[in-house]
DNA sequence: CTGTGGGTCGAACAGTGTTCGTGTCTTGGA
DNA sequence: TCCAAGACACGAACACTGTTCGACCCACAG
């Protein structure tokens, strides 16, 4: 509020209260002077948002990382959501892309799902961004046609692509999401996780073992903890559903003979 | 604000300014006394969410709708994120469960998915309220009962079966909510949804042929807007997906041979 | 008749997104 | 060289949010 610190964005007179400026200090000089363009601004609400999440995130702390009111954003971002759209898009660019092998298609999409849960859990909270957005910027343009380029040759239809990106999208988002939430506990008070899962199993278990007996003696499966397995084990899911929909590959000569797909092949993480 | 209407949760003196009740009208007829337990928050809650929506859900709206002031519901209330767990709780006691039929457990899990769609997409924004939330009450263990007398037939190992309950369930929730979401233009400004898909499918298709040949002539399938189609897809996947987790059935004698699952035993939706 | 305690609620606090009007600075043309 | 015009900055305010504090009411136990 009252802090005022040196580097203001505006180059007006200083405040009656200040003392002047030493005349060797340039008062342009290069690192001083933030002309407060869209990317600082962008800059400064990643830093914010990596550093107070998401609930932190107003547009009058971006302000003040920029040491200016909030009104100043408005000249350069029309609401929050279009600020929000921008450093999502932002974000979305830093998922480095390899060269797509379509013989190699089911470890690469996993890859690129595993990157992208990566990226969102490096940037605290931005999953909470990515649901009900589409990347509109580049970043579709980059990511749409990697997916192309990596299942057409395996004789997936077009249509089964674009849905398959989207699923994808919606999975890690999803799963980055409730990542970032952590687990609300149910009463409203703020607890540790794992108290809260300690909660949850000891109401199930003291369920009447006549009416619940399945769920009962899997108390501790249900609430379990491993979240990096959870992970693998929807994308596997994913994986192998997509699996059934590619056709015998069209003009690739390399990849490998389709396997009939019994339950033998799958030497991924399977759970217990 | 000064909406002056009888009923109030009180029953003290009439304020000065207002005429005094009539003798005949009983001031606490079981109709006029709502006693502001819980379960009538929940209700008014629940209405306030229907009309206006999540962003809508204020404690202060909800107070308005039971005639009194947002400070009465912190009694009976821990929290705003205890009654949104509650909420969430009630409407997931709305899904009817059938009788669990291994043999046809794959329609019989389709079939839930879309219940909970059609659920959450009748009380509207509760699917922005499931994610990061576990049924934590009475809802979990009839939910896990079922799914647990559902799977276990057909040779779903028990920690597949709590994974996929987790899968089926964040699928659902983030896909509800991306439709109570609605497609957030990229610009900030509030469009119709048509403008936006218009406005992405142009950009799409203004990309330099020879870098973006893929995912230029794919553009109409990108953007789809079928959106039914698009959750009967991941359903499928996913599905299809669980289908290669099922061991030889253990005990049922009635269930199906296996087929070997080549593409073309799936007469269900598949786009294209 | 008097406490007591469960329940209610007005007022306030600190914080939010956004807008308006005014101010300042930079730049291009006469 | 000077002035008008635009680009940008920002203080102040508005309407709203979730939550808390302390005073109040009132049925019921002693």
């Amino acid at each position: 509020m009252a802090e005022n610190r040196s580097g203001r964005a505006t180059h007006g007179s200083p405040p009656a209260s200040d003392a002047p400026e030493p005349p060797w200090r340039r008062r342009d000089a290069p690192t001083a002077r933030v002309p407060l363009t869209q990317e600082a601004i962008l800059d400064a609400a990643l830093r914010v948002l990596d550093r107070d999440g998401m609930d932190g995130l107003s547009m009058r702390r971006v302000a003040d990382e920029l040491h200016t009111g909030p009104a100043s954003l408005y000249w350069h971002v029309r609401n929050k959501d279009e600020l929000l759209q921008l450093l999502f898009e932002r974000v979305t660019e830093e998922v480095v892309l390899p060269e797509p092998d379509p013989a190699r298609w089911q470890e690469q999409g996993r890859e690129l799902a595993r990157q992208m849960r990566a990226t969102m859990n490096q940037h605290r909270d931005i999953a909470r961004i990515s649901l009900g957005r589409i990347p509109s910027g580049p970043a579709i343009a980059r990511l749409g046609e990697w997916l192309f380029a990596l299942l057409r040759p395996v004789g997936v239809p077009d249509q089964v692509i674009a849905y398959a990106g989207d699923l994808v999208g919606l999975y890690v988002g999803a799963f980055a999401f409730e990542e970032s939430l952590g687990l609300a506990s149910p009463t409203g008070e703020n607890l540790a996780p794992d108290q809260i899962v300690e909660m949850f199993r000891g109401y199930v278990e003291s369920l009447p073992a006549d009416r619940f007996p399945n769920v009962r003696d899997a108390a501790n499966l249900l609430f379990d903890t491993d979240i990096d397995a959870r992970f693998e084990f929807g994308l596997d899911v994913i994986i192998r559903g997509l699996e059934s929909y590619a056709e015998a590959p069209a003009v690739d000569p390399v990849s490998p003979p389709k396997r009939p797909r019994t339950r033998t092949g799958s030497r991924t993480t399977s759970p217990s």
